[in-house]
RNA sequence: GGAGGGAUGCCGGAGUGGUUGAACGGGGCGGUCUCGAAAACCGUUGUACCCUUCGCGGGUACCGAGGGUUCGAAUCCCUCUCCCUCCGCCA
């Protein structure tokens, strides 16, 4: 949510943000304009009555423990009279902040300035890659072909037993992925200073709506309707409302969380897109990084989320790319957004494995998430951000694709031997 | 699931219808004292919103949430949420 204040100061540079992010329509933000200062006469209206009619209950008071009666009673009509206007003009009142406040949560987030202008994944920035593409001498198996090889994974039973995109791992395959998942907390508490947290992997909708899910992404969230609850698509949903509603000392920011925790998108809309192996589940483990940060230094906090995620792709010796996203195909509530993907050998292809985003105070203001100056001024909105670091099921399927030997047998990247206890699967 | 007890400011804890944004204590901050510190003493200490000649200022709301009674509610009534205790069930 954006800051009604600002976008009344200059509603064209919102216009701007908003058709740079793909939105043609901007109506929504005459829309919240009108609506804010309709609420503010209903306000001072209703304010003024209210003003009246506390003066008018002290003069009843005094005029009945002064044995005035009749005065007492005359003053008590006019009260009734008051208590009718305030009552009309809260009602109105509601209406209008509903609908106001319907309108700012469509109202997307503003990108960075440093973030590229686009409409397509085709205008994103390719900032940097990192490590060599592996050339073979033979035809690299796809990850799918190697994991039944391995029976490392087991999807028709998964499918049978919840359906399709919920496998199993089953014996070095779960293995691995316990490794993946031990080693990433680790990095994140014991390298870069995080603290781990297990999150709920259910939430209610006010923390669905806090971080953005609602309204905009509900199509995308398994709901538990019987108790209003969503599955979590990620512990940036859980960890990030672990602070919603307070006001936190300026001295400790950043605040900085790890959390690891199976994931769960429904994927409405995209089926029959690279849903083969590992590419594309309905249920996933992923490390997630969340930070809140100072508005003043939410940047620096960004470059070092992403250098804590991109660090593993290192030790992990997986072939990446960084890519900045440009504004038409960032989220909905990011203000800038890094995406690193790992190059997978058999598909011959790119996976995004790990997404870096500031929220600025979009998220913040949503939550009310805020913290209180060292000089003891008002509080004010932190800086949200979270990456991945990193998401497990295409971390396993480059991983294997691109350490696959002839004979069909895989190589464990060093880092990650102390976790798996074995250096190959054959 | 059943029975009972709770929810007040940064914390503890008063307050059962009329200037109570809220006693008292603690903490924090500022000051006096001190070479410095402690102790003591004095002062101060919430959030949001509205109006403002933007300067000080004025106002409204908020005592878990929402509704109701009343001229007037932290205080009475209803609903909900959460916490605690006991019983039941249970990993």
């Amino acid at each position: 949510m954006l800051d009604i204040q600002t976008i009344r100061q200059d509603p064209d540079r919102f216009r701007l943000a908003m058709r740079n992010k793909g939105y043609r329509d901007t109506g929504v933000l005459d829309r919240a304009v009108d609506l804010d200062s309709e609420r503010k006469s209903i306000v001072t209206t209703v304010q003024s009555a209210r003003e009246r009619s506390n003066e008018v209950a002290r003069e009843v008071g005094a005029l009945f423990k002064a044995g005035r009666r009749d005065e007492a009673e005359r003053a008590k009509e006019e009260a009734a009279r008051l208590k009718d206007a305030i009552r009309v003009g809260e009602d109105r009142l509601r209406e209008v902040e509903a609908s106001l406040e319907a309108a700012m949560l469509d109202i997307p987030n503003v990108a960075h300035e440093s973030v590229p202008v686009g409409a397509s994944s085709e205008d994103n920035l390719m900032a940097f890659t990192n490590g060599v593409i592996p050339v073979f001498d033979f035809r690299p198996l796809p990850h799918w072909d190697l994991l039944e090889r391995h029976g490392l994974v087991d999807f028709g039973r998964g499918a049978k037993v919840a359906g399709a995109g919920f496998p199993f791992y089953v014996g070095r395959g779960a293995r691995l992925q316990r490794a993946l998942i031990q080693f990433f907390l680790d990095m994140a508490v014991s390298a870069a200073g995080y603290t781990e947290v297990e999150p709920p992997i259910m939430v209610n909708a006010d923390s669905a709506r806090g971080t953005g899910q609602l309204p905009d992404k509900e199509d995308q969230m398994y709901e538990m309707t019987r108790d209003g609850l969503y599955a979590i698509p990620t512990a940036e949903v859980p960890v990030t409302n672990l602070h919603r509603d307070e006001i936190v000392a300026e001295a400790d920011l950043p605040i900085r969380y790890c959390a690891y925790s199976p994931c769960f998108r429904r994927e409405a809309g995209s089926y029959g897109k690279d849903v083969r192996g590992l590419n594309r589940l309905h249920q996933f483990d992923k490390v997630e990084l969340v930070q809140f940060a100072h508005p003043d230094r939410s940047y620096e906090a960004l470059e070092s989320l992403r250098e804590d995620a991109e660090r593993l792709l290192q030790l992990l010796a997986l072939p990446y790319r960084r890519l900045v996203l440009c504004t038409g195909d960032m989220g909905f509530a990011q203000s800038k957004t890094y995406d690193l993907e790992v190059w997978s050998a058999a598909q011959e292809r790119w996976l995004e494995v790990s997404s870096v985003s500031n929220y600025e105070a979009f998220q913040a203001r949503r939550m009310w998430i805020r913290y209180r100056p060292a000089d003891g001024g008002r509080p004010e909105f932190v800086h949200t951000l979270n990456g991945s670091a990193l998401a497990l099921p295409r971390i396993v399927a480059a991983l294997i694709e691109n350490n696959q030997r002839e004979d069909g047998s895989i190589d464990i990247p060093e880092a990650l031997r102390p976790y798996t206890r074995f250096d190959r699967i054959a």
